[in-house]
This record gives structure tokens, sequence and C-alpha cells, in this order.
DNA sequence: CGCTGATCGGAACGCACCGTTTCGATGCTG
DNA sequence: CAGCATCGAAACGGTGCGTTCCGATCAGCG
């Protein structure tokens, strides 16, 4: 009876991309339905129909599979605003952020992803190699272009951009990434404020 | 034969003190040998000499017993700077939290802490009913005197804050404790000097 | 004085998940 | 055509969660 639902299998010695497309389809329902506290690799494997030695080949962390997820989501491709002036920049840059994290998976990635840092060495790594550059990329853009205005001292680009980082994760990891225009207008002027060259 | 070492049991229809004193020391036993990754119940229960059942009764969560570890550690009880300037009140307060968390279980309970509340809402409720305002009170304590100094707008207190601990916030969860005193002075110098007013 | 009732540690429960192993079937690749 | 990496399925041992039962303990109350 060939009308039943057909069967994804082997495609012979090399790697099925229906699969890896299942796997991470699956990943981002869980996490868009039941956010990271649901997440786990049997509930995937099982929505994806995919075996779990499949996903562990290919992912071999939680965070690997967690971090893929983000990344593949569009919300989370941030553009790089560019007003000309650091403090819009920035208010447009952390709106974008909490954004893509209140109407998409992205944000609960990134919730679990920073959770299995806490508890998993190889994820921590994760988070350093694979996650954190890419994800700051915008970031440090707009630092960049600030500091070529002659907006921002270059010596003050890498705080800047963690003092900024840290605000955002915080606003994740303790459930606010509601829109609030009047604290984001606050710190992003404060940011664009400050001078870190010693008197 | 009374020489065999003697069992904590009930002591009646109240709460037995030296058992809550056992689980916390247990713990923190826990966390400072093998961190948040070491860190269940049963291996407290085990080490205080204590049944899973009577952990559960006095903190239903997980997350409720991190938050009172955290804050049983002296190191834990940072002091508040007092030097008349915010840059080096920030920077002091700075080294003071990372050197808490650096050596001292304080900083696992907090990693765990915050792992916690990403995958179960009742610790989410821990983490800022409980944690949150008492952790914070340094903080606040030199911006307000910041404030009544007159170096710091009052109306930026607040998302100042923000910034400062989602930066210590930051470091810990990527495993960055060390004392690195350049970008801690950096971090000071830029939140002293930041304003928010609108322009 | 004796009863009530909350507490204690211990053991075991059902459930879920982790990460791995084994299996037979598949179909490129050389 | 034969070798071999891949696939899904099933099952494994181990661990932890949060709960339930048990018998023993003893302060507080009538």
């Amino acid at each position: 009876m060939p009308g039943e639902k057909d069967r994804r299998r082997s495609i012979g010695a090399r790697r099925n991309p229906a699969t890896e497309a299942a796997v991470l389809a699956a990943a981002r329902e869980v996490l868009a339905e039941a956010g990271y506290a649901g997440f786990s690799v049997d509930e995937v494997a099982r929505r994806a129909g995919a075996g779990k030695p499949t996903i562990y080949r290919w992912w071999p962390n939680r965070a690997d599979l967690l971090a893929e997820v983000y990344f593949a989501d569009r919300a989370a491709r941030i553009p790089e605003p560019e007003t000309g002036r650091l403090a819009t920049d920035l208010a447009a840059l952390a709106r974008s952020y909490l954004g893509a994290w209140r109407g998409s998976p992205a944000g609960a990635a990134l919730r679990g992803l920073l959770a299995e840092a806490q508890a998993n060495e190889a994820a921590l790594v994760v988070l350093w190699e694979r996650f954190l550059p890419r994800w700051s990329e915008p970031v440090r853009g707009v630092l960049g272009e600030a500091a070529r205005r002659g907006e921002v001292e270059p010596g003050d680009i890498e705080m800047l951009a963690e003092l900024f980082s840290g605000f955002l994760w915080l606003r994740l990891l303790t459930g606010q990434t509601d829109d609030d225009r009047a604290a984001i207008d606050r710190v992003a002027r404060l940011l664009a404020s400050a001078r870190g060259r010693k008197v």
C-alpha cells in the first residue's frame, strides 16, 4: 500500500538534507510551543520522525542544536541600523533583538543555550566559539560605525558591547522581552553618552 | 552501642534546625566541589543524611534552595563601598561581586538559579521576588548615594543598575569571573560618565 | 498523663530524559 | 558489484525529579 506516508530513510553514504531540515524544524516547533522547558532530544526526534542517533551524529550537544536553531530563524537575523546617531542606532538594535526573541523561537533557543552552558562544559564552548561572535556582529558593527564617526572612543567599543549585550541578556533571562521603549531609549542614551577614558 | 554516629531525627512537631543547617551545608559543599553540574537534590540529601521529602518540605524548588545557599554564604555579603566617587565605587563593587563568585559556592549557586529560571516558571518567580531585590541592594545603594551627591540623575539609577548587573551576570554566565581590572575600571568609568537625559 | 499531629530518615515509586548500542535496511561511491 | 556511511527503530543502563508510604520521634495541648 504505497499510499502510506513515505518514511525518510538513508539516501546512501551521505547526509540526508531532508532529515537535517526536519530536525531543525521540529526543534523550532518544540521551542515555539513549549519553550526551553519542553525541549528534549527525545521529543525533537519524535516530531521529526528521526532517530536519536541521527541527531546525536550531527549535533553532538544540545547546545549545538540550539545554536543552529537560533541562527536558522529568519527573525534572528538582525538588520544593522544606520541612522548616523549612536543613541538611535542602539535603541533600534535593542528593539530588534527583543522583538525577535519575543516573536520567534530564537528567544527560547538562547535562553536554553545559556542555561545549558551553566551545567555543561561543552555547551559553554559552543556559546563562546559558535554563538557569541556571530551573535554580536550587529552590536560591534554599530559601535564600530560610531567610532568611525568619532562618537565613540575605539577603546570603549569592547566594554560598550558588553554592557549592551549584558542588558539584553538580563532582560531575556528575567523574562522581560516586552517592548519597553522608555527603558530602551534611556539605556541607549546612557551608553551613547558614556566615556571610559581615564581622567 | 551508643558510640555510633547519632542519626538526626524528628524533634517533635517542629522544624529541626540541625537538619536545616546540614542541608544548607551539604548544598554548599556540592556546589563547591562539582558546581551546578553536580548539583542534585538526591546528592544533597545523601550528603546531609537527610530525606528528600524533608528537603522538599522546606524548599519546594531547587531555586529556593539555591537562593538560600547564595545568601547564606558569608562571602556573598557585599560591603557597600563609599569612596565618594561613583566610578571607583562601581569598580570596587564589581570586584567584590566577581571575587565572591570566584571564591565561594555563591557563583555556582547563582549560575544554577539563572539556569533553573529558564526552564522552570517557579524558579523565575523566586529569582524575581526572593533573589533580585536583595541581591541588587548594594548596587542601588551606591547609585543612590551618587545621586544624592549629584553625580547621577535620579532617573538614571534604574537603568544604570540594570546595565551594571547585566555586565556582571554576563561575565558570570560566560565563565569570566577572573579579576580583569582593566575591563572593570573601564566599565565603571563608562557608567559613571553616562547621562540618559533626553537632548 | 496521654493523645494529637507535625516532623524526621529511609525506601521505593513512576516518569522522563540522557547519551549509547545494536539492528536490519538503504543506496551512493569507487 | 561490493564496501560502507547513513537512516529509523528499539532498547539499554544510568540519573534525577518530585511524590508516596512507612515507622519512629516528641513538643504541645487538653
